[in-house]
DNA sequence: CTGTTAGCGCATTCAC
DNA sequence: GTGAATGCGCTAACAG
């Protein structure tokens, strides 16, 4: 069916090695034979075989990107950010799609089995011990986004002092009352994500830095999403002494909270202040104010360090920890009481 | 290093053809045996190689699907639905994410160059004649994803149904004034994009069928995205004569109208209709009237369709045609003239 | 039921 | 510079 470097070789009169020399760019090679090797590889419509070349040289020019909800507006624009760094250097990217705890431990197990892919890149979601122990013994270049872990090189932003920083602008506007809400302790812990509790013990260092007595009824959980969080936010407003303004661990749950906002007619940033975090794309469509991460850098940076580690060049830096910065939008106001 | 194939079979006693047919699951190894060979895997901690094992069988594993765009939310949606069917039944998926022409060439050239990959998906990006036929001339197993193609399997929507469905709802409610807000002609003629101007189609045929003639003024475009679309609304109502009601062929288009009505002080419903189109996960977030398409599920028809393919059944049906649904929220309503 | 054999298409030694 | 020879790890077809 298909040619292949034999009949190309046969057509060309030349051996096999050289029509593979041609195939690589080796410089040894006549520039005459070269033509008549490329002459034959247009005649015959030759095209190499990528598995049986994977096959030969050991590498696959694969990249695995395993990504927890790969739906998310933030987890999306690092992909992005992860294919266009991998495309420009000529490697495709395979990407795992994980939703359930399961799939997590199934897909973090599967790569210490060093096939397909040349190296992995692990989005917000930190190995565990034993895991780390058998990444660590299967030899597979890794790279993680979005966490750290030791020994493991990484791609991340300092999320407790973003947390930090979301709350220091609530109180240089003057509120005292402020709400938290971020994700279940119980699938976090499950899936082992830990930004938005980091992003939390910025929230209860910032207050306590400030003064401020930490109340628990204002710190809700939930599950990472928009309807959960508008619930959350619900009571967090039906409080008593209800906060005057919210920090919301992503701007995914900062929407939930401006529903809930909405829902009970307060008047945002008026009666109620709101903070996000990511800056994904809506955030500036809803004028949310937010804390800014590069996200699509996260990605490209992740997949150039992996590029290298592949390439055998050895790595100093154990984690590369990118710039984040405020978003003041229209959200956020000194309170009104 | 990593122990093979032979180990395992002299570790077990047993030749190297019986360690192949424990590992592919054949009936005809006797209990006993397997249980040996299954003894010997775990002791050397074997793991059977991807690659040497798709080289012998000539057999990926792996699907490609090539995007345009991947950020945008109805594709991603589509990608998840593809990765999901896929990671059901063993695949796994490789990205490619198009953001312009020349990408978009080169991926659609490169498929037909059948290797890394047992099948294609393609989404939204309808190939040329001569990318057809290299196509077909490569045999490479493709299904087209929210497009349709001369002898090509497909799973899509009508998208000239869906224009109209909108219009006439528009329609329905009173509105004689009716703009549109669509893709960029160049744009979607490099990309060879469709759905935007079958549902302009759509809408002019179903102007034409309630007697009310075709404005050209009423009728923009732009790039695919909220700044463009918002730009386009504010000239459609800053016209002497404004429509009263616009149909946007996205909904991240309509976005931007909506956006444009807000800079515009026009309210909406009240002064301004406005309905979009794919009901992607912001729409009900916005209140946004739309037309609801199954995207997920097209990923996964897809996806399931192209797997069928690949195993060698026949199929019948070229194209798969989606059900399409109107969802009334709350950003249309009667004229108030 | 099981062991043996022959490639899959290419990269990579080697000799010449 | 070039051609020929080996083997990557496995599947599949074959004898037993």
């Amino acid at each position: 069916m298909a040619a292949t470097i034999r009949d190309v070789a046969r057509q060309a009169g030349v051996g096999l090695g050289t029509v593979s020399r041609v195939l690589n760019n080796s410089p040894l090679v006549s520039p005459v034979t070269r033509k008549r090797v490329l002459d034959a590889i247009t005649e015959l419509r030759y095209s190499p075989s990528q598995i049986a070349r994977s096959f030969a040289s050991g590498k696959t020019l694969t990249v695995s990107a395993i990504a927890p909800f790969f739906t998310r507006p933030s987890v999306v624009e690092r992909l992005r950010g992860i294919e266009s760094q991998l495309t420009a250097s000529g490697y495709s990217l395979v990407v795992f799609n994980v939703e359930t705890v399961a799939r997590r431990d199934a897909c973090l197990q599967d790569i210490s089995r060093h096939d397909r892919c040349d190296g992995v890149l692990i989005i917000s979601l930190t190995p565990r011990e034993d895991e780390l122990l058998a990444l660590h013994e299967a030899g597979v270049p890794v790279v993680l986004i979005d966490t750290s872990a030791a020994g493991m090189h990484g791609v991340r932003i300092d999320d407790v002092s973003g947390g930090e920083l979301a709350v220091r602008h609530l109180i240089d506007l003057g509120h005292r009352r402020i709400g938290f809400v971020g994700d279940s302790i119980e699938q976090a812990r499950a899936f082992n994500f830990t930004s938005s509790r980091d992003r939390h013990s910025g929230y209860r260092q910032m207050l306590a830095a400030a003064g401020i007595a930490l109340r628990p009824a204002y710190q809700r959980h939930g599950v990472h999403d928009r309807y959960d969080a508008r619930i959350l936010a619900h009571e967090l407003l039906q409080l008593a002494d209800p906060p005057t303004a919210i920090f919301a661990a992503s701007d995914t749950q900062a929407m939930g909270v401006l529903e809930a906002a909405r829902d009970l007619g307060r008047r945002v940033p008026a009666d109620l202040s709101i903070i996000g975090f990511d800056d994904i794309d809506v955030a500036e469509y809803l004028g949310l104010t937010t804390v800014h991460q590069p996200l699509f850098m996260s990605g490209q940076r992740g997949a150039e360090l992996l590029l290298r580690i592949i390439g055998g060049e050895a790595q100093e830096s154990p984690s590369d920890v990118l710039p984040i910065e405020l978003v003041v939008r229209g959200t956020t106001a000194p309170p009104s009481a």
